[in-house]
DNA sequence: TTTTTGATTATCCAATCGTATTATGGAAAT
DNA sequence: ATTTCCATAATACGATTGGATAATCAAAAA
C-alpha cells in the first residue's frame, strides 16, 4: 500500500499525455484545413496515435473542436492577463501597451484567429457554441475597456463593436495570412522585428495620425 | 442559310446560362464552406443541374474554383473603378472616398473576402496562383495609392503593406463574419444604414482621430 | 497472485467524396 | 431529310470520410 509520489498513476499520466498530443494536432489541423477539410484520420496520424482514439478520448469530432477552442480562449486569458503595473499607467499608455500585447498574441498564436474566422464565417452550431461560451464573455470585457478609453479621448466616439472588428481584425490580419503576406510581399510576419514594427505602424495608424487637411 | 438575330443559337445561350448557374453556385458555397468542404454535388445540386456537367463545363473542381476566382477579381476591378470627378478631389476626399465604397463593396459581396481569407489561411498551389494572377497586381496599385496619401499626409508614414493589411481586414471584416456579429452584437450587418455607420467610423478611426494626452 | 479495469489497437461499416465513362436526345450542319 | 455534334443525363468507381465495435494487454485493485 504505497503512497504514490505525484498522487498520479502511470496510467492517467499517459492517458492525459495521449489527450494532450491529440489537442495539440487538433489545433494545428483545424486551423490549417477547417473544420470539414481536417479529418480525425490526419489529426490521430500527427497526434502519432490511432484514430479509434479520438472517439475514445472526445467521443467525436464536433467535442474535440469544442474542446480545442476552450484550450485556445483559456490561453489567451492567461497570456492577455494585465501585466503588473498596467493599472498606473495613463489611458493612453494603456492603450498602446494592450495593443502592442495583443499584436504580439496574436503573432504568437495564429491559429486562434485562423480556426475562429474560418468557423464565424459559416453559420454553424459551433459557432453558436463558440459566442454564447467565449466571444460574447470576451467582447463584454472589450466594450467595457473601449467605453473608458472614448470617455478619456484615447479611441474616437463610434459605436463600441466598430472599434472591436476594427483593432481585432487589423490585429489579427498580417498572421492569419502569413502564407499570403510572404507570398505577395516577400515578407516573413513570424520575425520578432517585423511583428514589432506591425505593433508600431498600427498603433500609428489609430492613435497617432490625423490625415492632413 | 439563316443569318442568326443575336449571333447566338439556342444552344450556345443554354451553354452559358448553364456555366453562369454553377459558376454562382459555386461563388455562395465555396464562400460558406470553404473549398473542401463545398462538395461538387452540393454545387450542382444548388445549381439545379447534374453533378456530371461540373466536370464537362469547368474539368476539375480546382478549375471550378479558379473560374470563381477570376470572375469575383474582374467584378471587382469593374466596381471599384473610380467614378466620375473623382481625380478632381483633394487627397484626402479621395481617400474617404476610396476607403467609403471599399466598406460598401465588402457589404455587398461579403462573400469575396470569405473565399480569399479561408484560402490564404493554407499554403495552397490554389493560393500561389490566385496571388500571381490577382493579389499581387491589385497589392501593386494599393502600394501605388499609398504612397501618394503618404506623400500628402493622408495615410500615416507606416510601411505599404501595414497600410494594405489594416484597411483592408478593416474593412472587410464584420461583413465577413456577418453571422458571428448578428450573434454577439445583434447588428445585421447589411443593413445600409449599418454599412454608412461602419464607413464612417472606420474613416473617423483612421483619418480624423488622433488620442488625447 | 488473481481479478478487474480501461486505454489502446485493429477492423468494419455506410455515406460521401471527386472523377470517369457511357448513353441520349435535340439543335446545328449538310 | 439526313447526318453530325455536343450539352446533358445517368451510372459506376475507388478512395476517404466519421463513427461503431470487438479484441488485446498491461496497470491497478483485490
Amino acid at each position: 500500500m504505497q503512497v504514490q509520489p505525484e498522487g498520479i498513476g502511470v496510467r492517467e499520466r499517459q492517458k492525459l499525455e495521449t489527450r494532450r498530443k491529440i489537442l495539440q494536432a487538433a489545433l494545428d489541423l483545424f486551423a490549417e484545413k477547417g473544420f470539414e477539410g481536417a479529418s480525425v484520420r490526419d489529426i490521430a496520424a500527427r497526434a502519432g496515435v490511432i484514430h479509434g482514439l479520438i472517439k475514445y478520448h472526445f467521443e467525436s469530432k464536433d467535442q474535440l473542436w469544442k474542446a480545442a477552442v476552450d484550450y485556445l480562449f483559456e490561453r489567451q486569458a492567461e497570456e492577455m492577463r494585465a501585466p503588473p503595473g498596467y493599472e498606473d499607467l495613463s489611458p493612453s499608455a494603456q492603450a498602446r501597451d494592450w495593443i502592442r500585447r495583443y499584436v504580439h498574441y496574436c503573432a504568437r498564436h495564429p491559429e486562434h484567429a485562423r480556426i475562429m474566422v474560418q468557423e464565424s464565417i459559416r453559420d454553424s452550431e459551433r459557432l453558436r457554441w463558440a459566442v454564447d461560451k467565449h466571444i460574447s464573455p470576451v467582447h463584454a470585457i472589450a466594450r467595457e475597456l473601449g467605453r473608458q478609453r472614448v470617455a478619456s479621448g484615447v479611441y474616437p466616439d463610434i459605436p463600441q463593436h466598430a472599434i472591436i472588428y476594427i483593432i481585432a481584425a487589423a490585429a489579427q490580419s498580417p498572421f492569419m495570412l502569413s502564407s499570403e503576406v510572404a507570398l505577395s510581399e516577400g515578407i516573413n510576419v513570424t520575425d520578432t522585428e517585423q511583428i514589432d514594427a506591425y505593433a508600431d505602424a498600427l498603433i500609428t495608424f489609430l492613435l497617432d495620425h490625423r490625415a492632413a487637411e
